[in-house]
DNA sequence: CGCTAAACGAGACGGTACGTCGAGTCTTACT
DNA sequence: AGTAAGACTCGACGTACCGTCTCGTTTAGCG
């Protein structure tokens, strides 16, 4: 049916072999020299494609960059469900910590940078990698509170940004550590709040 | 002592003037434009100054980013101190929250991103800018426990990170407001913090 | 006879109105813009063919600048036939002169400009538009000298040279009019040459 | 005086071993490969300059041609003083047809090719290379008409087109050779002119 | 009062990357 | 097989800033 239905467009048809080149040279670049290695032209070398292939797909190196990131990153914004969801909520933040430690951290860190001159940058990361974890941390907030664990009525936005804000400012201003016995503990901190008993 | 016998180096004193020409126009340019209008060149034609004398007293853009905003930048860093830590708490990060919404954020996030392929101007804005604010934060959590209204032992590392890092990520990002409201909520969520009661 | 059998050869005959609307729009766009507008792919644009159709049937810029330009500039390279050897000379050397002060004298300026970095150009445009009127401008030479007008013996080349060299290096340089009394100025000097009497 | 009231402007000087190294390296690549070699970019390179550099001190590609041509071609455009006039006419179209066969001849063709598609290239080689040539040719012919080998009343302008033009024309089109022997005859029509005797 | 030394303006310089244009080649679907 | 469409590589374009440099000028304190 739908093969009846699909008139391919004229003209020589995209070459995907070309496009994942560019996006894997541009992904490399990225974790390897952060911002200051990440150029078109640096791409267009490392890629073997021409820059006037690049820019014709990609309007400047903010969209390489993001699409580049979303597309080979590894995603497991799955938070894991075992009994308790602190635990899970815990692990998680764990893992993704971990990611931020590595090279992965660097890569954010030059997307995040980007964005700052570029709105299309901004709101594709934010929608593109942020939003999901967002989604998934809602996840396993619904199943805290249905097990008691977590209060109710709590606002995502906020939950989400005290733990993802505390995790990326960390990754962009490395003034404290990003080991697994400190996101616990900043997840604890969350959990009991401020308040006094 | 050392003050009575400063022997001036010979030659000509260091021009006022011109640093602060300097400041001014690098200040101006980036809550003008961020990062894409912050240039040296633009700096020094503002200025009037030239490029060599920027490049005397500055390594870098960076430096010259970090330094006019510490320099130029109002520093209410300082929480007010009425009855309720809480309150003092929400009104300082209104407060925050105000000037991030105008200029200033346009500037921190410029610096945020120039941060990211300059160590020393990471460093300079961890240090000058967010630190003072982590101090004050120390003093309200004091009060607050202090007042029983905050639990002992909080560690103002996670404290500040979920609070500061909440509102740098949203100007980062743009996801989501950084209204008084929402900034109330924000901080009532992490006073509360997720468990149930 | 090979007319009447002639083989058609396998496959889509040549689209003769593609080839004509090709040959058209390079003519215009030399007329119009010279050798800047005259792009291949402005060309195509223009005829509405693809740019690999006309790579099909002309090797080169200038292939096709040459024969857009053969086959579409008229092309009265024959002497008028009065009593007069010298008038017919002016009378044909003022309607090339006329030719050239128009569009005509764009485009062989274009032509020229290209065949300094094509062989096949130079040689096209020498043999196609050159040797035509070099051969008319034999025939009066004859007539001349059969009517006692002009001494027997004239070499061609010198003659066509020196009356052909002159106008196209007005085209080229622009330092001297081209109008019909500056023509019939440049003949009778010719025609007189330098020695006295 | 003068020395006195000199005010040189201010900043840096502009430095001459780059400004001829420059000119030396456009000379080059226009007598080596005419247009297609001669780029700002391979000249930026042979030269050791910036392409910045050089497009500070020329607009464009055909402004440098012609200056580095100027500059650098030897300017014998004066014609020899012996007691004929003709015979110095001859010995004088020799010399430059000798040098337009050779490097110099890549080199005119190139300029009047860029000529077509830059105003300011024709005319500076036209008063810059013709002109003077065209000067020298009026003293020539003074001194022939005064000794009575040439008419009066000849118009420089004709017979310098018809001349120079003849020459370029071969240029040009490489129709017929610039051999000495050729130079000879061209001239020698001129000189007779058409009409029988 | 003249000398020394640094600061300062101006602006030239070698570079790197930018984003664009056109050339000429190619792959594909349609006719 | 011819054609339109359009993706591809490649090379050069002209521009913007970079950070460095070389000047002549200015502004102090010291001898």
């Amino acid at each position: 049916m739908q093969a009846l239905m699909e008139h391919r467009s004229p003209g020589r048809p995209r070459c995907e072999e070309t496009r994942n080149a560019i996006l894997r040279a541009a992904y490399e670049l990225l974790e390897e020299g952060g911002l200051d290695a990440f150029t078109i032209e640096a791409v267009a070398e490392r890629s073997g494609a021409a820059k006037t292939t690049i820019y014709r797909w990609w309007p400047n190196r903010g969209a390489l960059a993001i699409e580049s990131f979303l597309e080979l990153s590894e995603k497991y914004a799955q938070f894991p469900q075992t009994g308790s969801a602190i635990a899970d909520l815990k692990t998680q933040m764990r893992r993704f910590a971990r990611a931020l430690r590595g090279r992965i951290g660097q890569i954010v860190s030059s997307i995040l940078a980007e964005a700052q001159s570029c709105p299309e940058t901004r709101t594709a990361f934010a929608e593109g990698y942020i939003n999901p974890r967002r989604a998934a941390l809602q996840q396993v907030i619904d199943r805290g509170v249905a097990q008691g664990e977590f209060r109710a009525g709590l606002p995502l936005n906020d939950v989400g940004d005290a733990l993802y804000g505390s995790l990326l400012l960390r990754v962009l201003l490395r003034h404290a550590p990003l080991s697994d016995a400190a996101v616990d503990q900043l997840v604890d901190t969350a959990v009991q709040g401020l308040r006094a008993a």
